[in-house]
DNA sequence: TATGAATGAGGGTTCATTCAT
DNA sequence: TATGAATGAACCCTCATTCAT
């Protein structure tokens, strides 16, 4: 499918010019589906956002799906540029679940649009089949790792160890994940308070304590399934 | 737009029939919407389904945004009928809590198709100019009752004070919201444990105690904004 | 993919309005693509044509391909329908094949659209892939019974047995399916003649009669391979 | 349209460098179009054939139907070239026939992709407004020497005078044009035993004899129009 | 000499909606 | 009451060609 016409294929070699039309056109996807939304984004819009045509983009990416690839990877890949280092400086759990929770806010309050186009994009990608392109939370590389960690310091002691690490990383990235809509919503969210309150909040859910299960709901049966 | 020959605006004097109808393109627009997503849920794709034409729908409804309109409107109000009584029949903040949070992933587990449809709906549709047509969280009635229920039982001292419930609302809404889209691609998860779970970590991060913030990460800076 | 709304797959139960735009659409092809070719005869044009736009068509047949191939077996059959009772009134194999190519012209004559349209098809209609739609002589029903007809009257003796029945089949049907190119540039061309002469060419090419194979080429050596 | 710059319309004064782009290229477009077909034979898959760029194809052609022109140009110069020998040297007229039908099938089989390529292109380059960029049989110029050769040798007697020299030619060139595709389709056609067989065929088919038109049709009403 | 970049028309198809019946 | 027919805009993408470098 790739040909040498079409540098939408080639991962390297690319032209200093190049470079900054794919830059160009990124940035205007990345602000036209966080204002629109995945589904309005046409190749229209996101060429009248970046002062181009349609025909450009697809010259450069090739199709659409890629254009939309490429936006995820490199956000997904400057959003961990930014975290590692912030988490890997913690020395202790608590200090990385910290870290992990407000730099990822921290980079989503300095990347709004892309965090938000991202989102969107997870979300509502389809193929035309229906079936999602990126699975919404197993994809988010964060999940997997967020669980390690929490298992991990579970095994220390520095976690409770009474906690599913799997329901919680799910809690810990939904709770995170539904910033950038909000934000859209509220531009005026206080992003540092709101990560402060969030890394507080999983604290005191993670850290070691009494048996948490006191109060049961007492009509709820407890059915497994 | 509305005019009396269209059954769509008449809110009354709907023959059974109609009723009927309209119940069942609802149906059939849920179970198209959970399995291929709002964006790939056409008119015609919804018809298929309800084994009717593309026109009986906009007939009975007026517009593709009516329908949805519809939709969402009946599955919060079941879902609000499901869950209140149960929570109501709790004294305690905590117990509220745990049944706010294990009923409504109860009445997600028994329609599993119409929270995908509505987490959907919610979070994809949009108007012809990309605006949202439901504000993805204050439409969602469960955020503002579930602050205020927090917030109620912070003055009681029920709960301890110092967490913002706008974020404790917005955490506990969000990490239920993930369930559906999870739930799509594992059907196998076992959504009591999953409840439990939830129900566990939230009654952590608000019952009473010591003070949350003593890890603070080195190297974050608190910055407001 | 055939979904109620879509008119295009149902085989049966077809409304007399919509009976007649097919036809008409088809009609409309015919003439564009006998007129432009097969590469040029876009919907477009076939709906500037037809008097319509190219979303009524895609309405009725579904896709081009499917407008297509409606196109192709509505004239084989009327085809076969029109040259079979003319072969099989006659008794002898000689009379036979004059009135399989001299019917089969005659077809031709009173549906010289039909017949320029369908070759155009054969020969250019192509997947997205490049594989041929339409097996250019397999697929054209005529070879393979042509091709049987020969070897049964080369058994009876009525024809010579020492040609290859495959090969004279193909020979046969590529001498009629010229014609209608033929025709495309030269309208004044006499088909009754044409239609003569290639039926008394194939007739001396196929009576019983001394070895054939007299005079060889002198340089030409003769190689299986 | 024609530049001193651009090397596609000169003649003469191309550099070795020039010559074996140019060769390269054509070679790449016969391959392509040979096993995708004229339609589907873009600039973009010939340059990815070819393994350079569309711009290129273009600077040494100056458009895509110059290069088309040139293919087919080159192909039948060298067809000529191939058969001319071996037909004049046949003293009869039934040996040059042979001759000729036999050394194009013979060129046909150690060029197979060129024949298939160029009947691809001779059925279906079109112009943009629809019309024929190569009359079918008329360009060919073999049909016309062909028929030249069949009327002249009626002349000496040495073919039966009683056939169109016109309709024979065209049948014989139908029948050898035919070929390609049947190639295409089935790689292991013995192309010498069809070689043979048409040879065998119309020689029976244009030496002297009775006459022909013994057994008309019973039904077939013989009408000139 | 050669090519990467860009263009703009046109390709087939999907879609929500309107309308006459 | 209900639906088949039609509409027209928008969709993503392909294409041959032009242009600046």
């Amino acid at each position: 499918m790739r040909s040498e016409t079409s540098p939408g294929g080639q991962q390297k070699d690319r032209t200093f010019i190049e470079i900054a039309r794919r830059a160009q056109i990124v940035a205007a996807a990345i602000d036209t589906i966080a204002e629109l939304g995945y589904g309005q984004a046409s190749l229209a819009r996101i060429a009248e956002t970046a002062g181009t045509s349609k025909g450009v983009i697809i010259y450069h990416f090739g199709s659409k799906d890629d254009l939309v690839r490429e936006l995820v990877a490199e956000l997904v890949a400057r959003g961990v540029a930014y975290m590692e280092p912030r988490i890997d400086a913690e020395p202790t759990g608590a200090g990385k679940l910290r870290a992990y929770i407000e730099s990822n806010l921290a980079f989503m309050r300095e990347n709004r649009n892309h965090m938000v186009a991202i989102v969107e994009v997870v979300l509502n990608a389809r193929a035309a089949d229906g079936s999602r392109l990126y699975d919404p939370s197993a994809h988010d590389e964060g999940v997997a790792a967020l669980q390690q960690l929490l298992a991990y310091f579970q095994g220390t002691g520095e976690f409770r160890a009474d906690f599913d690490p799997h329901v919680m990383a799910m809690a810990i990235r939904a709770a995170i994940n539904a910033v950038p809509a909000q934000l859209a919503r509220d531009p005026g969210l206080d992003i540092g308070h709101h990560a402060r309150e969030l890394a507080d909040l999983f604290h005191v859910a993670t850290r070691p304590g009494e048996n948490p299960r006191v109060p049961a709901p007492s009509q709820q049966p407890r059915r497994s399934e």
